[in-house]
DNA sequence: CTAGACCTTGACGCAAACGTAAGCTAAACA
DNA sequence: TGTTTAGCTTACGTTTGCGTCAAGGTCTAG
């Protein structure tokens, strides 16, 4: 409770809901770095970048991640486990950056991830039906198994 | 129970898995009408068959449908409702055509089925796991839409 | 005769999320 | 000096499951 306090004094959002971890105090990371802190490919940085999800700054040719850059990847790489495609990722993001009207945003936000929630509760629903009659029919195949190799056997 | 005996008397495990409804007498169906009462499209049909996952007859150019087409479209519904693959449906369906060695088929397809199972209860896990990292955003938000609030309004 | 319904094959398109070279640079280690 | 190591860009390829034309054939009702 405290802790949403203390975030309401944050000045970025991306901050507040992705890292809790000043653990490290590094503040420069290279594509490496991340492709094995988060266990993705050199391939897929690049790919969320050109799709406008992060956007590192270059020391000459090469990317520099900066910890926003990180907590913008923390934050894809969380929406992607819960359901959320990029395209909708990148709208949040885009919505974090935005600076005014911040209560607007919020609630957009807010009325998102209860979207989701409802959806990912269908996905449930749905995948627990699946689960059930399948193990009905595994129940009969294995009544058919039985009675077959008591003939057979 | 006795459901599964009789069933053992079919020599059809489409038939067993499949079709409990012998409500509708017709033994000929066109691509119209099975993708009305499926909804789906023609061209889904027509996908599923060049898949290798249905063989209709035909009718001079027409295709024509009989009831074991039919069982195993619905199959293959069912088979995508529980999440398997297309490949993986054609795999199973092409396992039911083999006659001979019955038994061992059972088991492969009881192997498949308890696969998919566990495959369908991960998913379970993460999804839930989603849900609550979603509800956990969702009070934090709620929190600092609130704060907002009040210092503002 | 013609419009509509229903069917055909063929083939390109698409969206997501990268994989996978190919070919080049630049720093760093032996 | 040579060779890893780490990075770069460009760009085509892959998978799944169809959607969506294009360009017709066939048959029936009005």
């Amino acid at each position: 409770m405290s802790e949403a306090l203390s975030i309401l004094n944050e000045d970025d959002l991306v901050d507040v809901v992705s890292a809790r971890d000043d653990s490290t105090k590094k503040t420069q990371f290279t594509i490496g770095d991340l492709a094995k802190e988060f266990g993705c490919t050199l391939r897929t940085l690049r790919f969320y970048e050109d799709k406008g999800l992060i956007n590192p700054k270059r020391d000459g040719m090469n990317r520099v991640y900066n910890r926003r850059d990180r907590a913008r990847l923390k934050l894809v790489l969380m929406g992607k486990r819960v359901g959320f495609s990029l395209s909708e990722i990148r709208d949040m993001l885009d919505l974090y950056d935005l600076r005014d009207g911040q209560v607007t945003q919020l609630r957009v936000a807010l009325s998102k991830f209860n979207e989701q929630i409802s959806v990912l509760e269908d996905q449930r629903k749905d995948i627990e039906q699946a689960i059930e009659e399948l193990s009905r029919t595994v129940e009969i195949v294995s009544g058919m198994l039985k009675q077959k190799e008591s003939e057979e056997g």
